[in-house]
DNA sequence: CGGCAGTTTGATGTTACTCAATTTAAGTGG
DNA sequence: CCACTTAAATTGAGTAACATCAAACTGCCG
C-alpha cells in the first residue's frame, strides 16, 4: 500500500531532513504546478505525502495522455528507482507535499533489505498491470466504459487509503483531466456525466463523486 | 537486447535440458496455438526462442487488445520472474520456439549477480515506457498515426535484431492482428493501408511490409 | 457588479464502425 | 492444370460515436 512507509522504515514520515543526514527532504507544490518533466535527471525518487497530482506523457501539438492520477503514499513512478530522467511528465491537482529520497540511499536499503527490494517489485509489476488495463480500455472500450473504468479504478485506489462513506468521495478532478485520461473531448465527458446522472448512476459536482447505482457502473466498466 | 542471452550466461541457446539440470527446457507451438493464458501460473519463465507471437488482454464479450509482439530474444514479460500466474494471454503468430527457464534458477542467478539484476531491471522499465506510449497512441491518435506507430515500433524493434534491406521486412500479421493492437476494425485498418498505399507511404502484401517513405511514416507516427 | 473558468447544450461535421457484397489469394483434390 | 473451397482483403453504402464550434449558463471571486 504505497512505498513510503516501507521506504521509510522506522522513521517518521514528518522528522526534518536534517535529521536524516540528509539522504530526505521536503517539497511542496501548487494546484497546478509543474512538478516533473520528461527526459529531466534528478538524483532523488519523489513520492506523494499529500494531495493528488497525475503524471502525463506530452505531446508536441499540446495533446496529452494522463497515465495515472497519484494518490498520498505513491512513488511518482517506480522506474525512478533504476533510471534518472522520468519517462513522464508530472503536475499537481491540489496543493501537495512531496518527499524526496536520495536515490542512492534507496538502491544501498534495497540491496540490504529484500522486505523493500519485494516492495519495489510489486509496485513496479503494479505499474505494469495498470498500464496494460488502461492500453485495454484506450483500445477497447466505449466513452461509457472508459470513464466508468476511471472512477471505478480511482474508487478502489482511494478506499485503499481512506474509508469511503456512502459511496460518496472527493475528486479534484475537473473534466478536462478526465477527458485527458480517457482519451476524450471534455464536450464529450460533460455528455457522458449527463447520461449518468439521468440513469441515476453517480452524480459528479464541486469535486464531489456520489456514485449511487455501483453494480451499475461496474457492468459498465468492469474489466472481466 | 533480450534477457536470453544474459539469462543464459555461457550456456548456448540450443543445449540440451537434461545437460543444464533440468533448470531449462524447451517446447514448440504451431501458429495461432496458444501459449499463455491468464491467471495460469506456471513455475518457469518462458523467452521466445524463434518465430512470432504476441500477448494480450482478453475481454469476456470477444474484444481483446494486444499489448505486444513478442520477438526472438524476448521474454514474455519480466513481470513473470516475481510473480507465478500471467497477467496476460498469448498465442503464436507463426510456428514458434519457447524456452523455459525455472524462475527459482532466474532468482537465485538474479541475487548472485547484478549483471543479471541489471538486465531484468531494464526489462520490466522497457515494457513500462512500451506500455505508457502504448495508452498514449491509443487514447490520443487517430487511425492513421496509431498504424504508423504500430509499424515503426515493430521496425526498430525488428532492426535490433536483423537487418532490414531496403525497407523490407516480414511481418508475419494478418489485419486482423493490427486491428486489435491498434483498437481499430479490420475493415478500417484495411482502408488505412489502402490510403498509405495511395499516398505512396507504404505497401504490405503476402507478409512483407515494403516502406518506401518512411520520413512520411514517421511524420504520422512518431511520438515527439 | 463584472469577469473568469468551467460546465452544459445545441447544431453540425468527421471519423470510424457495421453490414454485406465482391475480389483476391492460397490451398486441395480431381 | 483446372475446378472448388476457404480465409483474408477490399469496396460500397448506411449508421453510430465522438469531435468541433459556438453560444448560453453556472458558480466563484475580486
Amino acid at each position: 500500500m504505497g512505498l513510503c512507509g516501507t521506504l521509510l522504515g522506522a522513521v517518521s514520515e514528518d522528522s526534518k531532513a536534517d535529521q536524516n543526514s540528509g539522504w530526505q527532504h521536503f517539497a511542496a507544490a501548487r494546484a497546478g504546478e509543474q512538478i516533473a518533466i520528461r527526459n529531466q535527471g534528478s538524483s532523488d525518487v519523489f513520492v506523494l505525502c499529500a494531495g493528488w497530482a497525475f503524471r502525463y506523457f506530452q505531446l508536441s501539438d499540446g495533446r496529452r495522455q494522463i497515465l495515472q492520477f497519484l494518490l498520498p503514499g505513491d512513488i511518482f513512478s517506480p522506474t525512478t528507482i533504476f533510471e534518472k530522467a522520468f519517462y513522464f511528465s508530472a503536475k499537481a491537482l491540489t496543493e501537495v507535499r512531496i518527499s524526496a529520497f536520495a536515490r542512492s540511499e534507496i538502491r544501498a536499503r534495497c540491496a540490504a533489505n529484500s522486505s523493500v527490494q519485494w516492495a519495489i517489485a510489486k509496485a513496479c509489476m503494479e505499474e505494469v498491470h495498470d498500464a496494460a488495463r488502461l492500453s485495454t480500455v484506450l483500445g477497447q472500450f466505449s466513452a461509457q466504459e472508459r470513464i466508468a473504468y476511471l472512477l471505478l479504478h480511482l474508487m478502489t485506489r482511494i478506499a485503499a487509503r481512506n474509508v469511503i462513506r456512502e459511496q460518496r468521495f472527493p475528486l479534484p478532478l475537473r473534466q478536462q483531466h478526465i477527458a485527458d485520461a480517457v482519451g476524450l473531448t471534455p464536450v464529450h465527458v460533460s455528455r457522458v456525466f449527463s447520461q449518468f446522472r439521468k440513469r441515476r448512476i453517480l452524480a459528479f459536482s464541486d469535486g464531489v463523486m456520489t456514485v449511487s447505482n455501483l453494480p451499475e457502473l461496474e457492468k459498465l466498466g468492469s474489466l472481466r
